[in-house]
DNA sequence: TTGAAAGCGTTACCAA
DNA sequence: TTGGTAACGCTTTCAA
């Protein structure tokens, strides 16, 4: 048996009425339209007895909206990624909107084309964690009147809507954090990227140290090995040539993970010879012995906040300008530092 | 600005050609219905000048296909799930098809809409780690000549594709391997569930420990505790219960997380005072200080099945039997466990 | 209170 | 070689 639904055109037929009267009922504007109540009826009980469901193809393309909103990330399999995913799923279905996600896998092409392809398939709204190189796709998005929100980080000279974290603060606030137990080499532990956050990250962290007066250490890391056995061997290096570390700051958790594994190479003791510290909470940290102090995004505020954001710009009753949010993060001090007090 | 593409029609009205020619060419059947050199390379021009791009959805509502296939899993936040749609992406992609990903959070009412949702969108195939609820869902599905794949566990009585584990006998071998290291008294900590994977564990546990003429002890935890203060206290609670539990078997990794945060709490000492194996394999138990044997599920392999399975079922030249793969995993022994020898 | 018909952007059949 | 046109399933305007 191949597919075979039953259409509008269908139910007119059995019914002897106009599609035009079907697809009033349907649409909950049957008072509207001032259609009697045994039409109502007739037609109601004919379309739950045949298990009716409208075709969401043909009403998009006729109507131009879709109900669609479409979540791009940077890869899906990162846990920060997929918690919000699930959060921002969650508040979607309560708005009757469903969301598509997609991974850029940190390719420019491959956004490009994911852009274009949902485009075409008339999807409302785009929900994205972009790269510099997505400018000009997202700003046509903008123009053609797409839902359009960033989070994570956003792209310099584009004034679109975001919701980010304040990661110079929150950096700002460990790193001194760290100073105050005493710490006198701090290393800054990151990836080469110009992403906003990754950026803001590293600035918190150079002003706190230049406010004390102390001079940054910091560890760039070339690329990443997500091979169990070369797990952390680059930053292993790194500490082998910096004995007199005091502390470790790691930009995001996935660098962290990979610092432990060199820490655990190298048999230094947590906190004792090497304080650390992460960007990023991961449910792993307080897990780990010792368990290990991080800066936690609120997730469930920023899911939340996209969504409030993406939803005004399509309510057209609103008249709505671009919503540029800053959250704040919250330290979640744990063993792998020493307390203030 | 508003949205404003343009279309083939509009593109037949600017060159005077007629909008078959156009769908011929842009479609790459110039060849085939002969169309002139000439003619091709004044409408490919012209489309590349003006950046046409096809509308996805009149494409999808007058042929039917619309080379999308969701991924239903139960949580986009679990690592194996969302590791597993980071994989079947790519390979999608590279077979031109693209991936809408999204959760059912085991909500059977959910996964049914979702469902419907998507059928109505004319999506090509379906990739669904499915309850038993679902059993009328698919089978209609497979009836309407969807692709259809179940993976990670299946619906007894159904017969639809799917690719799945040895989930019984990596089970039953990880059980020897506790056993053999002189072990008594093991117990498995498990999850109230009826699903296949996880009767299917449970199975391989109980065969090894029946065969070794040992008495079984199962732990299933009624409902989960994701917050940080009261993650394992279930699990506590029973091994205050049975002081003399030699080795601790997890059904999945998020068990095996709750009870390492029991033993902590209970200062035991691994593998000294207590043994500990998990199903599915995470980063984490490499990590983690002793790391933990494991039993690695073979992502890519699922993966690289799943998508073999349904693209044979969607191509129309391949008359396609249901597609039962169970793959190998791969035991990890790691320091939580003594070693045989 | 109900119906006819145009149109959304394609594809595919048949004709020229 | 190319073009006309119905059809995919729906919404919406206008007419009855």
């Amino acid at each position: 048996m191949v597919r075979k639904k039953t259409s509008i055109k269908d139910i007119a037929k059995a019914l002897g009425v106009s599609i035009t009267t079907i697809s009033f009922i349907i649409n909950g504007k049957a008072e509207e339209k001032r259609i009697s109540k045994e039409m109502v009826k007739k037609v109601e009980d004919y379309v739950a007895k045949v298990g009716y469901r409208p075709n969401h193809l043909a009403q998009s393309l006729r109507s131009g909206k879709s109900k669609v909103l479409v979540l791009m990330v940077e890869d899906i399999s990162n846990s920060f990624f997929s918690n919000i995913a699930r959060l921002i799923e969650e508040k979607a279905f309560k708005n009757d909107y469903k969301i598509i996600y997609c991974s850029t896998e940190n390719s420019t092409e491959k956004a490009k084309e994911l852009i274009h392809t949902f485009k075409s398939r008339n999807v409302d709204g785009f929900i994205i964690t972009p790269t510099a190189d997505l400018k000009f796709e997202i700003e046509n998005l903008i123009k053609e009147n797409f839902g359009v929100i960033l989070f994570d980080r956003w792209i310099p000279g584009l004034d679109c809507s975001h919701v980010i974290v304040e990661n110079r603060r929150s950096s700002f606030e460990a790193t001194q954090h760290l100073i105050d137990t005493g710490a006198k080499k701090i290393i800054f532990i990151t990836v080469s990227s110009d992403q906003t956050q990754m950026q803001d990250r590293l600035k918190g962290y150079l002003e706190a140290l230049e406010l004390a007066n102390l001079s940054p250490f910091v560890f760039e890391e070339p690329f990443h090995s997500s091979s169990e056995e070369f797990m952390g061997d680059q930053i292993k290096e790194f500490l082998l040539n910096h004995p007199d570390a005091d502390a470790l700051f790691f930009a995001t958790n996935y660098l962290a993970f990979e610092g432990l594994h060199a820490i655990r190479k190298l048999e230094l003791r947590i906190p004792e010879d090497l304080q650390v510290l992460a960007f990023d909470d991961h449910f792993f940290f307080s897990l780990y012995q010792p368990s290990i102090s991080a800066i936690a995004q609120p997730l469930e505020g920023i899911a939340e906040k996209l969504m409030e954001g993406i939803l005004n710009q399509l309510d057209e009753n609103i008249e709505s300008k671009t919503f540029k949010v800053e959250l704040a993060n919250q330290f979640v001090p744990r063993k792998s530092t020493f307390s203030k007090s």
